[in-house]
This record gives C-alpha cells, structure tokens and sequence, in this order.
DNA sequence: CGCAATCCGATACACTCGTATCGATTAGGA
DNA sequence: TCCTAATCGATACGAGTGTATCGGATTGCG
C-alpha cells in the first residue's frame, strides 16, 4: 500500500508537517520551502504538493503541529501534578527548555512567533492558544480554594506567564542557563504565592 | 556631489540600513534581499552592493542601526529620570512599546531575536548587548543606597528584564494593550521594591 | 472486471535570489 | 592637469523558489 488510496491521508499529511517543524528548528523560519521540507520528510517534493495545495498550507500545518506538541506536553505536566499551585507551577516550568526536545520545540514556537508578526493567521491562532491557555489556568486558580493577592488573578497570571516567556527567550539565546531560569521563574512563584491566604 | 570619492560612506551606509529596519519591520526578516532594501531606500541594487559586499554584512548592518537606536532610546529614559529607582522604571517601561516607531522598533528587534537561533554572529551581539543592560543597571543600583532583597541583584534585575521582555512580546502579538502591560510591568516593579530597606 | 478517485513523481515556467562583473562617472590629490 | 580611487548603475549567471500540469501507478468500489 505505497500509493493508491489506502493511503491515511492525515498520517502522512502529519508526518510532512513534523519533519518541517524540525527543519525549522534547525535551520529557522526562511527554510520553510516545498522542496526542503520534501528533503527533510525523506520524499519527493511532489508528494509535499499534493498534501499541502499552498505555501501557506504547509506553514499553518506545521504550526498546528508544535501547538499540538506544546498541548500534549502541558497536558502531561497537568498530569503529573497534584496540587493546583503544583499545576500551576509545572505549567510554567515546562515553558522552560532543558533537554534538547523543550530546546527544539521552543525554538520552533520561537520561530512562528516572530513569523506571526507579518502573517495575521499565525497572529490569530497564537493569540487564541495563548488566551486558552490563560483561561485554563485562571479557572484552575479560582476553582481552588487559592486566591491570589490583589483579587486580580488573571493580570498576575499574565505577569507569570510574561516572566516565563522571557525566561525561554532568555535561554533560547544562551543568555541564561536552563537552570538559571528555573530558579528565577521558582523565586517569581514564590513572590506570587507570598502573602496569600491560603 | 552625487558621485565620486565625495560621498560620505557612512552616512549612505547608515541611510541604507536604516532603511532596511524599517523593511524588516513592515514585512518581516525574510524581506532581508539586496534588492528589496535598495528598493525600499529608494536607491539602485548596485549602490546596496558596493557598500554591503555579503547580504550578511547589510543584516549586521541593520542590526547595528537598531541596536544604537534601542541605546538611544535607553539613554534618554535615563537622562529624563533623577534617582536611581526611577532610572531602573523608565528603562523597564522602555522596554514595552506604546507609540508606534516604538512597536516598529521592537518588532524589528524581535524578528532580529529569531534570526539569532539561526545566525550565531547576531546570537554573539544581542548576548552582548544583553549583558551590558544588565551589568549597567546592576551598578546603578549597588552604587546607590538600594539594596535589593536576597542579596541577588544580578538575579533580581534578570528576573524584571525577563518580565519586561515577555509583556513585550505580548504587546507585539496583540495579546496584550500597551496600558495593560505596562501596569503589569508596573506591579512587577513595586513587587520588587516592596520590602527593601530604601 | 472496469473505472473512477486518489496518490505520487516528474517536469516546466516564471520569478527572485545572491553575487560577479563591466563600464561610466566623479572627486580629490600628485 | 591628470590620474587613481571611489561611487554607481546595469547586466548576467546559476541556483532556488512557488506553482501548474501531466502521466503513471495503485486502490477500492460498483
């Protein structure tokens, strides 16, 4: 069954999209091509055509690809905590690359970051993963009996997650270690969780 | 004095790049081409290339233009403030843009910050740059009476940066008002001051 | 068994890219 | 004055780009 059509076409349309995602890793933004990602895949550049009809296509693909990484790896960091502040706090930490896969992944979302602010549909969608995940988070912390100083939890949420996102960017340049920005992003949760009634 | 010996090489050069920043910020790092910026600055394909021999050399050159132009701005927010706290505020606020040749600024610097996970040459500089801010302002405040708490400075100061720079990123991806991130910023700040024996 | 739909490789075309090169023009020192 | 060096525009070439198109191969349904 290598032609014909028993193929799974969202299969082999997913595979092309996680070999541009780590084209993009490591050779950036600008080598987000038909005929290179077609390389990178291990296929013909038509075979690449036929699944993705544009450019664009095979962009928001792949964009669709590290976005449903990043979801999987919050759900497993959800997973693994007990605690709401323990969620929160795993949440948070797993913006932080430290292995070489968190490096390749954040470098990726780095990328189509940079890449959304000319491209308004990669704007849109990040901002919509950004407002699910802050909407997440928030409903986790009121449900619980934690609250946060301020009665202003979703402004300190965002404060968080700013602090977070910098931290990465910190790391992804090499101006900070991973384990630099651990304790960092450790000493603004705490911060946080300081004064509160718990 | 249109041609000849004349010309004052690094007035065209600085034209030249400074153009280009402002294509890189309209259009994003991939409109980076000899031609485009010769375009852009209103000047033929062939005076971009006798003053930039490599595309690599007019990209260095770009970011030297923004570069200086974020020292600029870095320098007059701390000309207009008077003690050393107001000094560290203005720097931070810098950080978030509010009119627009600020957000045209800071969109260039970011679409710069992505080419670094690419190009080693401008990871090097913005590492520079980075850790000059930060050894700056970390003698600001130990030279004053501040003190900070936890006798770490030089975390303390990475932490509000790392801050700074997300709430950025934010602002630039319309997750966030100008006004919102600032006062974000703002309460990041005061969080700081906020137990220190002033 | 047909046969239509899908899958896939190959080719072609028009374009843009970086870069090399040539020739003309101009300014300033010998 | 004249001549060298700098400046600049134009052209050319090879490589790579997105995209259209064609033909063959394969599968599953009627």
């Amino acid at each position: 069954m290598s032609r014909g059509v028993g193929r799974d076409h969202e299969t082999v349309r997913g595979a092309i999209a996680a070999a541009a995602c780590v084209l993009v890793a490591e050779e950036g933004a600008g080598a987000l091509t038909v005929r290179r990602v077609a390389a990178a895949a291990g296929v013909s550049p038509g075979r690449v055509q036929h699944y993705f009809p544009d450019r664009t296509a095979l962009m928001l693909a792949a964009f669709d690809s590290v976005q449903h990484a990043v979801a999987a790896e919050v759900a497993t960091a959800v997973g693994e905590a007990a605690a709401p502040e323990q969620v929160l706090t795993a949440v948070l930490r797993a913006m932080i690359p430290t292995d070489d896969t968190a490096m390749r992944r954040l470098r990726v979302v780095a990328q189509f970051e940079s890449l959304a602010l000319t491209e308004d549909i990669l704007a849109t969608r990040i901002r919509e993963g950004h407002a699910e995940l802050l909407a997440f988070l928030e409903r986790l912390l009121e449900s619980s009996r934690i609250r946060l100083d301020s009665n202003n939890t979703e402004g300190t949420l965002q404060g968080l997650l700013a602090t977070a996102e910098g931290l990465s960017g910190q790391v992804l340049l090499g101006q900070s270690s991973p384990d630099r920005a651990l304790a960092l992003l450790q000493t603004s949760i705490d911060d946080m969780f300081r004064g509160v009634a718990s």
